[in-house]
DNA sequence: AATGAATGAGGGTTCATTCAT
DNA sequence: TATGAATGAACCCTCATTCAT
């Protein structure tokens, strides 16, 4: 049982990926189930053996690549880090996922557009939690003197909208390579809270 | 004949504002050629009196709206004002269209999934035309020593990133009015560049 | 009374012309009475102040077309030639039409596809007239010794047969001018009755 | 795997066979998708799981008609037979062709207004295909002395076109049965190229 | 006599979904 | 588990036809 629960699982997640991979080729409505199976040489009619419909499948794009996002700022916290450093470091992360794997993040612009109401809700809450930590961090910098920013979710706004609207324009090939997108970002994002 | 003229321009017009509308409740593909007839208590059908066909006129409705917001922002241009009180009025314009015609700025999100490459190149530089009058008064205010960044497209993407983003998550019943937005991201964006 | 009633014909006749034409560059289907119309810088809906539907009026460019054509062989019995040589006449006749009125003849082939069953009757009766001139000039021809075919019909089955089909092939640029394809025709036919 | 592609060229063939007869009764236009699936009492969506699109399907009817077809020439050059007499075989073949398998050969006219160039081309091949049989016939009784024609293009496209036409009057309950209509078109076009 | 505008039926095509095997 | 096959709803688009003006 456990065993077979695992192979579930797997497989679950090569789905998830191969879904995430195509639907960042070609958009949300774009994607069809036929060439997320081919991806793995499956046909279209097994997917529905693992996940009850398309929308089940994105939700779960969507549940994953965030979650995943979350859990790498995480880790900033616990490194001793002036708050400056951490914000500096979360700005070059989620650029890099906006570059790297805007693949996955892409999928996180205008959900509801895409997702009825019964995945809406716990779509945006997982999206407030990435958030959270942005806030956090901003938060904690104005405590300890390092941000002066008097209203620190507007800043948060700021700087996520800014670095979301890097996929919409970057291209690999440009005369910017990403890290020094990264600094450059890192620089004029940090001169808004400061 | 003059009027003939004008009236089919007038429908078209309504047309457009119907296309929009649907569009920025449903999207891109959402939107059906037969929901946007029926708003205006037309027939699909009907519709292609007017346009080419949905690709054609999706294309005229990013037209009409990005030429709109083109227009108020030369205007802007003839005031005697500094650099950063212009950029200012820039600022606080675009949000207000990201706002009050949320329903229209909306569409500027992602041409490449939607639009065929014959539709592409033109809006792609309506898009372009609309960011340059962004960039030339940020260049104007670093030649004239108000402001002082080094990167001035980079910063422009920052600036229109940051304001796009708005309508992600700005309700109108929220806590903060359309005027506290646009004095805070005034503020914090010009913080960017100076 | 009279002059508008002329009017009237004249301008059904341009209106015939204009379908023949276009008719003959899309096929029948293809044929659309927008293009129809426009030929003659009108547009569609004024065709049906004269012509009822579609098909009327296709039916009475058959009914021209097809008239004309029998007038023209009418011509050649009133001529005093052996009927070997009105044969002749009547063969490069045909053909001229099949290739420089190729717009023309065209549509007289697979009626039964295009024609409902209340303008089936008439059009074939016009076929069969046409087709009567033929039988005619053969069955006198072996009457009076010149021809010794068993079978007039079918002998007249395979010459219009197989001169109907030159516009499936024919090209205008090929090696072939119309006066040889003419004599060569009339020659080989004339193997089959003799 | 052996098994189930058998079955998909099985079902193929019943769709390419229900198409053919679709075709010859409505034309290539009026042939809809609807109806070719219904004979078979399958709705239309599926018929796109065996055919890129309806263009396709018509060309596959095309090649599979024609092509047996061909075969069945190929047949008589086995056989020792004098070029007059193959000839004769020929003919009898493609009239039965033409009237008991009418539904059939029916297709092969105008394929020009009917398939885009991509298809185009490969018809015309397996058009030039088939009449090559018969100029290969007609050139050989020239060179033996057989038939005495100057111009065998010609002669076989009066030899087709003549055998084509018959479609367009015979009628199963007329005064001729196919035999004897096969014996005096023999007799008659023998008379042509002799 | 002509037109502008609208309609509505119908066609081709796509695709998520289902289900027997 | 996986698939092949079928479905049906929905979409875009075309076009003959209508009708008030």
């Amino acid at each position: 049982m456990k065993l077979s629960e695992k192979k579930l699982q797997k497989k679950k997640q090569e789905i998830i990926l191969s879904a995430v991979k195509i639907v960042n080729q070609k958009g949300y409505q774009g994607a069809t189930m036929e060439e997320i199976a081919a991806e793995l040489l499956m046909t279209k009619g097994s997917l529905y053996y693992y996940f009850k419909n398309k929308e089940d499948l994105l939700f779960q794009c969507h549940e994953m690549v965030l979650g995943q996002a979350i859990n790498e700022l995480q880790d900033y916290f616990q490194e001793d880090l002036s708050n400056e450093q951490k914000l500096r470091k979360m700005i070059a992360n989620h650029i890099r996922y906006m570059i790297e794997e805007k693949e996955t993040f892409n999928m996180i612009i205008k959900p509801d557009q895409t997702f009825s109401k019964d995945y809406l809700h716990p779509i945006l809450r997982k999206r407030n939690e990435y958030a959270a930590s942005f806030d956090e961090v901003i938060q904690k910098g104005v405590e300890e003197g390092e941000f002066t920013i008097k209203e620190p979710k507007m800043a948060r706004m700021i700087l996520l909208g800014s670095m979301n609207w890097i996929q919409q324009w970057y291209r690999l090939d440009g005369d910017k390579s990403i890290e020094e997108l990264q600094a450059i970002y890192a620089d004029y994002l940090l001169k808004v809270v400061k």
